[in-house]
DNA sequence: ACAAAAGTGTTGGGACTACACCCATGT
DNA sequence: ACATGGGTGTAGTCCCAACACTTTTGT
């Protein structure tokens, strides 16, 4: 290969890889993080990539071993470099997104969800990545149908409203106007059931699944 | 480290990253990709990554040697995985913009320019990588300035509209409208100068150094 | 009857599209 | 005078935010 390094005898020091997965859920009317509760002070899990595994296989098995279940929705965000401590390690780093009624609770004791907008003391590498994360999941909400990834099956036009407004962090969405873009979008379909509450019970909606999940993008510069 | 492995006596199989950009430039009325011409058959740049030396390091010295330019517009893009052939290896992917008037001519022969609509036959694995770069590229000018790192210092507003034409491959932009919308965005700032055309001489405008690169989103989902 | 929450209709203003028009230069 | 391309104004349309309103349930 035409750039490969000619070193001396002694074989070249070894780059190393590693896969850290932020997980988001929406609990407790928060959205959350899973930190490994493996290590003090906390930390995103880190899990050494081995060389017959493809990343992704391994942040899947990264997020099974922290939740129970490897089908959660999973996109790469970035690859980080060396920092001054890390030396010749590569971070490759996903989101994912599980929704709450998914994670089997009492076991996986290694799994620690704390609020994202409530974090402990992280290394600022890793804070860099959850922020990084959380940038990138609030702006994908806004062209893309990602949301129904926190939510069960079945819910209601409030909490999937809701789960926007935390995500975003911002609760002045207007019920009726977000109402009218969900129902133009042609996302949902009804369900015949509907979820108590202390006023009019809410009809239930489940995502369809002839959806489409990206919005085009509309053009807005220039 | 929690994660790290034990293996025997043999040491694992090290893996190996490669630095791949995807290096925009326009010109001829065409948004050009370059291929290393040391190859054969046509393929993006490689570089193999030194433990010692940073990521992005890494790609802007692939930069300088087939630009001999240092200082181009540089984001990082994806990280992939082993295809069918590349056993361990990690490909990181970027993609760099560079305005055509910086280009020496002459001297770096190994750079092999060519219209992205209008590739040879590459491997698999690059040509997704130009055709995601294509695509994130046509993204990030919708939202973003960018569109200036490819256009020399001074430039007409029918040179800066042909250039998002062109890259977006869709000529129906409108001209008054297209002219409104950059006014409005307040990025640029006229020049004493024009440039002699078969009419009326155009204005000169340049970039503003206190311009704001990236228009904030608008949200339109839901 | 009233509180609480679901669910809908209307309206005024702002943004975008399409298109017509004027201006400055060379031949 | 006219061809060529630069540069601008405007009217109609569509979209959207704000807000008021109706509906259905429990107490």
């Amino acid at each position: 290969m035409a750039f490969e390094e000619q070193r001396s005898v002694q074989a070249p020091p070894a780059l190393r890889a590693i896969v850290s997965t932020v997980i988001f859920t929406l609990k407790a009317g928060q959205l959350q993080v899973c930190l490994s509760a493996r290590h003090s002070p906390a930390s995103l899990p880190e899990t050494a990539v081995s060389a017959s595994q493809s990343l992704e296989d391994a942040a899947k098995e990264q997020i099974f071993q922290l939740t129970g279940h490897a089908d959660a929705y999973l996109q790469q965000l970035y690859t980080f470099d060396m920092d001054a401590h890390s030396g010749n390690t590569l971070t490759v780093a996903w989101f994912a997104l599980i929704a709450a009624d998914k994670l089997a609770t009492a076991e996986h004791a290694d799994a620690n969800w704390v609020d994202v907008l409530d974090m402990p003391q992280l290394s600022p590498r890793h804070s860099d990545i959850i922020s990084y994360a959380l940038q990138r999941l609030r702006y994908k909400i806004e062209y893309s149908a990602v949301a129904f990834e926190l939510l069960p099956e079945a819910f209601t036009l409030r909490e999937l409203q809701d789960a926007y407004m935390i995500i975003l962090n911002d609760f002045r969405l207007d019920k009726a106007n977000f109402r009218k873009k969900i129902r133009e979008a042609q996302i949902l379909e009804e369900i015949d059931q509907y979820r108590e509450t202390r006023g009019r019970p809410a009809r239930l909606y489940r995502f369809r699944d002839d959806a489409q999940l990206e919005t085009k993008a509309r053009r807005f510069f220039p």
